[in-house]
DNA sequence: AACTCTAATGGTATCGATAACATAAAGATT
DNA sequence: AATCTTTATGTTATCGATACCATTAGAGTT
C-alpha cells in the first residue's frame, strides 16, 4: 500500500497573486514596492489578492536579484547576555522596523576571532548593513568588511579608525570628566576598571582616568588602578581590596559593567557609610542605581539612542547619500547623586 | 569628460571559485555543502581557493533553491531590552551558532498584533524555523506558522495547545511551589504578579498561587493580590501598599520582572527588616538577589538551558526528524535564601 | 489628423546556488 | 575481456522576484 506523503504545502507566489489579481507578476512586484507607479485600481486589486492568499513576499529571490535590498541587517554586540547593549540593540530594532527591515544579532564573546567568523557568517545571508559594537577588528574581518560593500555603523567608541559610519560617546572623555569631577572633590580617587588588553573601550576609559590626574597635577598610583572582570563580586572585591590601602582612599571610579552596584551592594553588608567613608561613582546608569538609599552617582550615557541614530544612519545610506558622513558623537552626562 | 563611476565590487561567486579551482561550481557546492561526496584533492583545491578569492557564499540563492535550509532562523520574545530573556536568548544563539544558523530577533513588546507583523515579517526572509516566547498568538498568527512549513518551538510556557515544539517550565507549577513552599511558613501570603490579562504566563502564575491557597484551605483574599507593570518602582510601591493591612501580611511572593529587587531595596530604604517584618521572595533567580545582605530567596528557571534545548529541538527536526516529540520540562528549583 | 509624450502594464533574462539527471573513469566480478 | 559497481565530476533546469526593455492606450500638442 503507498503511503500518503503529505507534501509540504507549497508557499504562494507572486505568480499565484498576479493569476489572482489577473495581472502579471511584474505588475504586482511594482504595485508592492513602489505602489505610486500602478494605478489606484490595480493597487487594491493586487492588495486584496496578497490578502486573499495570505502572500508572503520571499526576500531571498528579492534580495538575489536586487542586492543591498534584502531588508535584513546584522548586528554584533560583545555580549547577547550583557543587558548594556539591550538598549542599544532596541534602538537599532525599532528604527529598522519602520522600513520594515529585520535584525539578524550575534555575540563576538570580546574575542576577535569570534568577530570574524560571525562577520563572515552574516555576510552569507547579504544583510543591507553591519552594525558593530566593537571597533577592533582582526585583518580579515576588515577586508570582509571592506568587501561587503554595504553601510557599517560602528557604535563602540568614537574612533580613529573609522570603517565608515560611526555613532557612539567618547569613552576617552566621559571617564575623564567623571575622573575630574571626582578629582574636585576627593583626595585620593582610584579606578576600577575591566582589562584594557580585552577591550578597547575599557582602555580609553582608563587612559581618561590617567589623563584627568595628569591635568590635575596628581601622580598616578598604580596601586589605585584595578583591572577586573565585570560582575557584581569583582566589584565588591575591587572596593574591599582598595579600601585596605593605607593612605586611605577617598573615591572609587568604577567605570564599567555592574561593578558600582556590586560595590554599593557591598559597602551595605559591611556597613560602610558612602559618601562619607568612601565614595563611589560608575559608568552608564543603570536603572538600579538610583534606587539604593544613597543613590549612585553615575555616567548616563544614551544608549537607546545610540542605536536608534546608528540604524538612521545606515537606512541614509540605504536611501542613497553615498556621501561622507561625520562620526556623530551623542555625548554624555553626569548624573549627580548622593554617591559621590 | 566621463566621470568614472566607480561600480562596487561584484562579490565573488561560486563559479569564480569553480574556475579559479579548475572544477565545475556544482563540485565547489558540494565540496562545501558535503565534503565527504568528493575526493580529498578537490575538496583541497576548493578550500585553497575559497581562501584565496575570500569566498563569502550567497545564501539567498540557496536557500532559494533549497528551501528550508536558509541557515537562518528567528526569534521573537516579549522585549528585546529586558535581561531576561537574554540568557535564553544566549542558549539560542550559541546552540544554532555550531551548526552555522544566525539569529533574527525581534521584539512583539507583549501585544499580539506586533507578534503578528514580526512573524510575518521574519517569514519573508524564509527562515528555516522559529522561536517564540509567547505561547498565545492571533488566529492570523497561527495561520502564518502553520503555513511557513518549517518547525516551531514556543519556550514561554508548558502550553496546552502547542503549534509544534515546546521547551519550558511551567508557570502554574513554580508559583504554586514557591506559594506553597510560603504557605508553610507563614499565615498571610501575599502576590504581586504582572497583569494576567497581558500574559498567559502572569496569568499562569497567578493562577498557582490560587491553587496552592486552595489547595492549603485558605481562603482567597483579592486584596492580597496585587497586578503590576515591571519595574523596580512597582516592586516598591506594591510592597508599601501590602504593608498597610491589616491583618498584617506575612510574606510577599513577587511573580515576575525584578519586582522583588524594587521591594528589598525599598525595605533597605525604610528599614524593615527582611524577614522578620516581612517576608519576600521572587520568581527567577536574577544575580543580584544573592548580592543583598539578606539574599533572595527566588526560583531557578534555567534561562539558558531553555535557549540550547529549544534550538536542539529544531535542529532535531532540521536533520529530518518529522516524528511527535513531546513537550520538554525544563523544571525549576526553589533556591531557599534568607529573605523567606 | 498626425504627432509626441506620458502613464500603465507586460515579456524576458537574470541574480547564484542546487536538485536532478547524466556521464566518465576506475575498480570489482564473472 | 566484458559487464557491473562505485565514485567523482559535469550539465541543465530551476527556485521567485526584479532590472531592463518593449508595448499599449490615452492625453496633449501642433
Amino acid at each position: 500500500m503507498p503511503q500518503t506523503i503529505r507534501a509540504r504545502a507549497p508557499h504562494v507566489r507572486m505568480k499565484d497573486v498576479a493569476a489572482h489579481a489577473k495581472l502579471s507578476a511584474m505588475t504586482v512586484s511594482r504595485a508592492l514596492r513602489s505602489p505610486e507607479q500602478v494605478s489606484e485600481e490595480t493597487l487594491h486589486r493586487v492588495q486584496q489578492a496578497v490578502k486573499e492568499l495570505a502572500y508572503v513576499p520571499n526576500r531571498l529571490a528579492g534580495g538575489l536579484k536586487a542586492p543591498g535590498r534584502s531588508q535584513l541587517a546584522a548586528a554584533i554586540i560583545p555580549s547577547v547576555r550583557d543587558s548594556l547593549f539591550a538598549a542599544t540593540l532596541q534602538g537599532i530594532t525599532e528604527t529598522l522596523r519602520v522600513k520594515g527591515i529585520n535584525l539578524m544579532l550575534g555575540g563576538s564573546g570580546y574575542a576577535l576571532e569570534d568577530e570574524e567568523s560571525l562577520i563572515a557568517a552574516f555576510l552569507t545571508h547579504r544583510p543591507c548593513g553591519l552594525l558593530l559594537h566593537n571597533t577592533k577588528h582582526s585583518p580579515f574581518a576588515r577586508q570582509l568588511l571592506r568587501g561587503a560593500g554595504v553601510p557599517i555603523v560602528e557604535t563602540g567608541d568614537l574612533t580613529r579608525r573609522p570603517i565608515d559610519l560611526v555613532v557612539s560617546y567618547s569613552n576617552f572623555d566621559a571617564a575623564k570628566t567623571m575622573a575630574q569631577y571626582l578629582l574636585q572633590r576627593y583626595d585620593r580617587v582610584a579606578f576600577v576598571g575591566q582589562i584594557a588588553a580585552q577591550s578597547e573601550r575599557a582602555k580609553e576609559r582608563q587612559r581618561g582616568y590617567r589623563a584627568a590626574l595628569k591635568d590635575a597635577g596628581r601622580p598616578v598610583d598604580n596601586a589605585l588602578i584595578i583591572e577586573t572582570q565585570g560582575g557584581y563580586e569583582n566589584g565588591a572585591q575591587s572596593l574591599t581590596q582598595l579600601m585596605q590601602i593605607k593612605p586611605k582612599v577617598d573615591a572609587i571610579f568604577f567605570a564599567g559593567d555592574v561593578l558600582v552596584i556590586g560595590a554599593m551592594l557591598e559597602c551595605n553588608r559591611r556597613g560602610w557609610d558612602v559618601p562619607r567613608q568612601i565614595a563611589i561613582a560608575g559608568f552608564d546608569d543603570w536603572e538600579i542605581a538610583r534606587q539604593f538609599e544613597t543613590s549612585i552617582t553615575t555616567l548616563q550615557i544614551p544608549r537607546y539612542e545610540i542605536g536608534r541614530r546608528a540604524a538612521e544612519l545606515l537606512l541614509r545610506r540605504l536611501d542613497g547619500d553615498q556621501g561622507a558622513i561625520p562620526p556623530i558623537d551623542v555625548g554624555f552626562h553626569i548624573i549627580e547623586r548622593r554617591s559621590a
